[in-house]
DNA sequence: TAACATCTTTACGTGAACGTAAAGGTAAGC
DNA sequence: GCTTACCTTTACGTTCACGTAAAGATGTTA
């Protein structure tokens, strides 16, 4: 700890953000390599470069994290592109604003729609469960089957 | 109404369950016919027929309406074909009731994971919608763009 | 220095869920 | 009897989201 490296830390060249390869992100999500290609592909990431390897920031971390959680909502990568453009584009004009807005509108309808399918979804889960296990102590305690 | 009619609303002869032709489920649910013909390509819908023509009970229209619930929660239609055996099935071995539970188990969890993905998204389309109304406001009081 | 682990690009392949003609049958209405 | 509307089958085409070699660069370890 000597004076060059505290002033080094309080430096704004020292801001190491932490940064990841793509295997790494690979294994904290759960998904290939491939798709992480594919996706920035698709303009969804844009990592910087060390020489030729990819180099993704906290940023891009918690973008992959929005497209993953975007798919399971069922959402298409063009989609999740779409709104990463508009919510991007920091010039926001009017029309812009008013795409955003309808789109988070649309947006918040289908989610309102599965939260009532995953309701109904639930309940119809849970009949069938305990008919099965009602079913399967029959079959343990009498070897009724 | 007369003595007649009387007679065969409550006669077992009368029981004309109402029927659906391809094209009224298609506009009921707003699927094409294609898709539907495809479904039970699938295995997943197997209508009567009146000559070359489907013909849809009611039971059929409910496992429509299963299917595209499962599609809007991500279901394959093999996974929800896989489903509607186990429940059709009514030998019930242990092994298919364990089946049974091990994927409703399974649909459960995935299910709980959506209703988290879905409040964070809702969180955050609400930051991003205010935000939006904000900025729309500016321009409409100051012309500021 | 040789072997590995991990990264890269390029490019063809794949499964799911339909779309889209093409060609024809049937029943209702003018 | 002709049109219109809806139904049918067959079959090839398409989109999305990757999978899967193949072949090579780079860096670390034995």
């Amino acid at each position: 700890m000597n004076v060059v490296k505290q002033t080094e830390k309080h430096s704004a060249s020292n801001k190491k953000e932490k940064t990841y390869s793509i295997g790494e992100l690979s294994k904290v999500f759960d998904v290939t390599p491939r798709s992480i290609r594919f996706y920035e592909e698709q303009g969804l990431l844009s990592p910087t470069r060390s020489g030729q390897t990819r180099v993704y920031s906290k940023k891009d971390k918690v973008r992959l994290k929005l497209i993953l959680r975007g798919k399971r909502l069922g959402f298409s990568l063009a989609e999740t592109r779409t709104l990463f453009n508009l919510y991007d584009s920091h010039q926001n004009s009017k029309i812009q604003l008013q795409a955003m807005l309808e789109m988070t509108k649309e947006k918040r309808a289908l989610l309102i729609q599965q939260l009532e399918d995953i309701n109904v979804l639930m309940i119809e889960l849970n009949e069938v469960e305990s008919r099965c296990q009602d079913e399967l102590e029959q079959i343990n305690k009498g070897k009724t089957a």
